[in-house]
DNA sequence: CACACTTACGATATTCGTAAGGATT
DNA sequence: AATCCTTACGAATATCGTAAGTGTG
């Protein structure tokens, strides 16, 4: 017994003929008379009766009929569903993205995805880097949008999207808010506005200032970027973003200028669980954040 | 996409190992590697990831194997309910008996049924004669056994068992009890006991008098052979029987002897509904049936 | 080198379509 | 005679097993 004896029997059985049941599975009306003795040879008995005239079930093929009937349209549904995976019209990739990402970039990188796949649905988990990996490491998700921090370079299934260099944000008419470049001496000389711990970005900043023997002395912190920005436009003190974030901070109002001696910098980049082959919609996400970030980079030059 | 493939693939996914799996669905490990390589040619891409040292499942695999599972398992199962359908391992028999038969020869031809074929089911409808046709034509019973009247006897699926002469029961100790045979005149000397109408047996016994003209006068009647049967053994008066009840009535405590002048008789038979073929138990009770008649047709001459 | 999967290839089995046969209306 | 299913038979396709190939630990 095979499915396309139960499907011949199927067609048959709702067709009662044999002439017409062929037509509809696009085989000679032989072939199917031969599926159908093939199939009653394998159970073992007749299912069907065949006058001259008419066809009809017996009550074993009214059996099979009935069971049948379920497994040969979930068989159906299972062979598309297959298909479409594969052909990107359904299906589901999850990524997780820190914050500061999460709330600039990907949303673009979310359209073009789903401009691109219309039916595949994404699932965001705006968490913080260290989470980022973590459910990467998991495979909670499959896909990780973060900064790889400098010291732990050599996990592998870490792909570079671009280097980042952080940029100060000072409030409009600020007196630092219309140079070209500012030092970090400069900009501590105002009041210091940072990310709430634990934040890859606070984390980053003291490191790269702690190496260079600066003191960063923090007078507000928030947990939230957006908020960070609102406290700068409204001219409470200054703060540095990474660049990522450069059209989010100037839509809040602050101006954005670039930062040096020492610059803070890291690379943003994605990671994916090395021992499990990325799934199709996951690698087509993958390949829209690359082109993404070659894209941009190809523009800038 | 076939089940010999799904097969394939499911083992491969259960064991991990294109060598195992193999020599678990028996066949050579290429055959394997090519049934999966055309199984993904089917579905458009990868199920299983490949190194040298390992196999997994992709995102899709994974997928495809737990919706294969359950259709693998149905599937297993149907062809096994059907070859049990057809081995007599497993199914039902309707059969609709008048009530004079279900009390007597039934049990008998049930319980030889039983032993050769001990898990195929047996639904009993004990209904009278005429409920009995009705049931077998419009198909809610396979099988009906009744007495066929004498005036319709061309209604096809009709197969005589036996013809049966009507016997009289009479109490112990009753004057005609010991006689060799009575005639109906002796017989109506004495208070007689019916089956209340409608019931086949009280008609034939009607029709048979009415056609020789002579006038029944029922003292007493009652639905169940068995009241008739402890009335008579009670002395309450004589009653005429199918010859079917001999044993029954014999129990009961009555004597049974033949009548003459006119002698009542009648076929008794199986009905089938022509239309519908019988169904592989329904036929093995149906031959048990024609057998236990022609056994004791052998027996008796 | 050993192990595990893939590719190559000839043999076997299955399935197919055309043509002929048989039975009923 | 027309219709419908079955049988016959040669061709095309699929599947199989053996043997050789490939890549990794």
């Amino acid at each position: 017994m095979n499915m396309r004896q139960l499907k011949a029997f199927m067609a048959v059985a709702q067709t009662l003929s044999f002439a017409e049941a062929s037509k509809k599975i696009f085989i000679s009306q032989p072939a199917l008379s031969l599926a159908i003795k093939n199939l009653e040879e394998s159970v073992g008995g007749r299912l069907l009766i065949r006058t001259t005239r008419a066809v009809s079930l017996t009550a074993e093929g009214k059996t099979l009929y009935e069971k049948g009937r379920r497994l040969v349209d979930e068989w159906d549904a299972m062979e598309e569903e297959m298909r479409q995976l594969f052909r990107l019209e359904r299906g589901m990739v999850s990524v997780a993205a820190m914050p500061s990402f999460a709330a600039s970039q990907l949303p673009e990188v979310i359209a073009l995805f789903r401009h691109k796949y219309p039916v595949i649905n994404v699932q965001i988990h705006d968490v913080i880097a260290e989470e980022t990996v973590e459910m990467v490491r998991s495979g909670k998700v499959e896909l990780g949008v973060t900064f790889m921090p400098p010291g732990m370079a050599d996990i592998d299934g870490f792909t570079k999207l671009a280097r980042d260099e952080f940029v100060s944000v000072i409030p409009v008419g600020h007196p630092l808010s219309n140079r070209e470049t500012v030092s970090w001496s400069e900009l501590l000389e105002s009041d210091f506005i940072a990310l709430q711990r634990p934040s890859m970005v606070r984390m980053l900043v003291e490191k790269t200032l702690s190496d260079a023997g600066i003191e960063l002395d923090v007078t507000f912190d928030s947990h939230q970027l957006a908020t960070v920005g609102r406290m700068v436009s409204n001219g409470l003190g200054v703060s540095v973003v990474p660049a990522l974030c450069v059209q989010q901070m100037e839509q809040l109002g602050a101006k954005v200028v670039p930062i040096h001696s020492p610059t803070v910098s890291c690379d943003l980049g994605v990671l994916t669980n090395q021992k499990d082959q990325l799934s199709v919609p996951a690698q087509a996400m993958f390949d829209v954040l690359m082109k993404f970030y070659s894209v941009n980079a190809n523009s800038e030059s």
